[in-house]
DNA sequence: AAGGACTGTCGAAGCGCTTCGACGATGCGC
DNA sequence: GCGCATCGTCGAAGCGCTTCGACAGTCCTT
């Protein structure tokens, strides 16, 4: 292993020149700097990652907190890991997944043994332990979502999440302004709500508070994922309402998928017989078999924020409070006005 | 920060003592030893992470090597994941996530940098860089797959996979068995074999000699993962074969699932028309359209071996080798003896 | 009863780094 | 040309832990 005083001696200066020389926390003279450059280059040398653990502050370690629910939409959750991973990296930090399912603890542990600097956490809900563990630890966190009962709160920590339910007047919005009277939405599954995941409140909150504004009739389903259960739902949606012109899905893709060949079943034509709006979608909608209007849910942007966020704090900084994204839509041809 | 010198006090002994205490490698009275786990327990103690791998030899961290690549498949690769944490952590490591493009640089730093034991390396290549940056730093390292040109020998590092040459010819025989004697193979996009992933070789190996030791007539195709590509390979195998009666998949669940739809909308009865077996399946084959009879990719067994076998390197065996598991087969009734 | 082999505990060294205070060298104003 | 900042570098302390050697005390063995 090739040390620091390795470094120091075959650059010809002492070991705290080349540790301000790394660190950039003192000036170190030119020539200085390019020996000590040189010398590690040559060595190969790297930081010997418990040393400066122990000697300094940091660790350059994030904790990545990712619960996995038995109903989770698995390719969803690996994309907002990898955002995290790839955003943390980018500021030189690593990160330690804590996957297993006593998520809690996993949190306790590596903040009482100063293994990481901070947690992302991820698959927040209204009620969420984690709040507790970060606050008490004082440790610098992330929510991706929005923790508390309230739904815009944040309890205290800092999180970031899509603003859902300006998504959900959004996409009302788009549908009541081409026209449409009368909306179905196929939702998530119950279990969702049941785990007290927020977004899927705060989402229909919105979605309810523009309909009603506006006076278009809603329909909601929330089929479980079931084989079968979309279709069937989506089929108990139009039959029970005629007049219906249009359909949000706020659901994951295997839902809307089938849902979609449904609809080529029955023969409808979208957007002629029918409108649809993927909200806050997860997947690229324009490679489905109808490509859909949409809100995407802007995951990458989401992990950025959260990992910034947390080293912030790590920083100093008490970069607490919510932040909210803005949602915007994209247009892939598949609202239209009504029929009539 | 309680530490342990804080325990030591407390419990009235010095720290060596509650260091021995800790790690068992010195007898300790009973009485004593009670008195520093109050002691532990009161204080909340959790050990110094950055110590300990400063004055230890271990860090209790294995990096977990995890590159994505644009034709994956998301949803299996999390489950390796997933699985690789939860063993990780029964034997309380944590997992350090290298999900970043330049797989290699990573590893060498962690390496380099002393942050982890060891390190398990998914979506192994036949030309895999990693192999020689895990043996130039003599580092404990397991990959699930195998490396080198060969197919078999490893290339010199510990190696975990299905013996997916053996699953070939077990598909083959399943089917032979049951008296087919034209099968078609629906197999993994093309961009897998360029990129160099060794167990497609090796499956079709196995087939191709199971189906020439059988005089069994053998068509392969590798649909694209774009829309329909999958469906119209299908058509061309069973078009091109009007004596086919049986599919093998190896390949992605998404490909298998349309390719059932088609097999719906042509109207064909499985398993009177058309015997179907999914080989090597990373997903849940009765759950399924048509459920299945399948060899299941034995993917939580596969990473216990590869971080077990990573974890016994630390400890000091050198237990390099490749390590093939059997594979088995599993019934779902949609294999039948042809008709006629 | 004396010697030897264990047992259980302790003190101290040292892991590789960061950071503080010290200090010679240099440049400035007067 | 003197004193005074400023600059660049150094030595040493200390982060919390593991582990080695030392050493009383205990228990056999002879």
């Amino acid at each position: 292993m090739v040390t620091i005083s390795d470094v120091a001696k075959a650059a010809g200066v002492s070991i705290s020149t080349v540790s301000y020389a790394l660190s950039g926390k003192r000036a170190i003279t030119a020539s200085t700097r390019t020996r000590i450059e040189a010398a590690i280059r040559e060595l190969d040398y790297e930081p010997n990652a418990g040393a400066r653990m122990l000697a300094g502050a940091t660790t350059n370690i994030l904790a990545l907190s990712a619960p996995i629910h038995a109903d989770g939409h698995l390719p969803t959750h690996m994309r907002f890991v990898t955002a995290v991973v790839d955003t943390a990296r980018k500021h030189d930090y690593d990160v330690l997944l804590l996957a297993t399912d006593d998520d809690v603890s996993g949190i306790r542990r590596v903040a009482a043994s100063s293994l990481v600097d901070g947690v992302v956490a991820m698959g927040v809900k209204n009620h969420d332990e984690r709040v507790d563990v970060v606050r008490r630890a004082a440790l610098p966190a992330a929510f991706i979502g929005i923790p508390g009962e309230d739904g815009h709160s944040g309890d205290g920590v800092a999180c970031v999440d899509l603003d859902f339910e300006l998504a959900g007047r959004l996409a009302v919005t788009t549908l009541a302004e081409a026209g449409h009277r009368s909306i179905g939405v196929v939702g998530h599954p119950p279990t969702y709500l049941a785990r007290g995941t927020g977004f899927v409140q705060r989402f229909n909150l919105g979605l309810e508070a523009e309909a009603a504004a506006r006076g278009i009739r809603i329909a909601v389903v929330s089929p479980t994922l079931a084989r079968g259960a979309a279709e069937r739902a989506f089929d108990e949606l139009l039959d029970a309402s005629p007049e219906m012109t249009a359909v949000i899905f706020h659901c994951n893709e295997p839902v809307v998928e089938s849902v979609l060949r449904r609809i080529r079943e029955r023969g409808l034509d979208v957007p002629r017989d029918l409108s649809l709006f993927a909200a806050c979608a997860s997947y690229d909608t324009s490679h489905l078999v109808i490509p859909l209007d949409c809100i995407p849910l802007p995951l990458d942007l989401m992990c950025r924020i959260a990992v910034e966020s947390a080293l912030r704090q790590v920083r100093g900084a008490d970069a607490l409070g919510v932040e909210l994204i803005t949602p915007v839509t994209e247009n892939r041809g598949s609202v239209a006005r009504p029929r009539l």
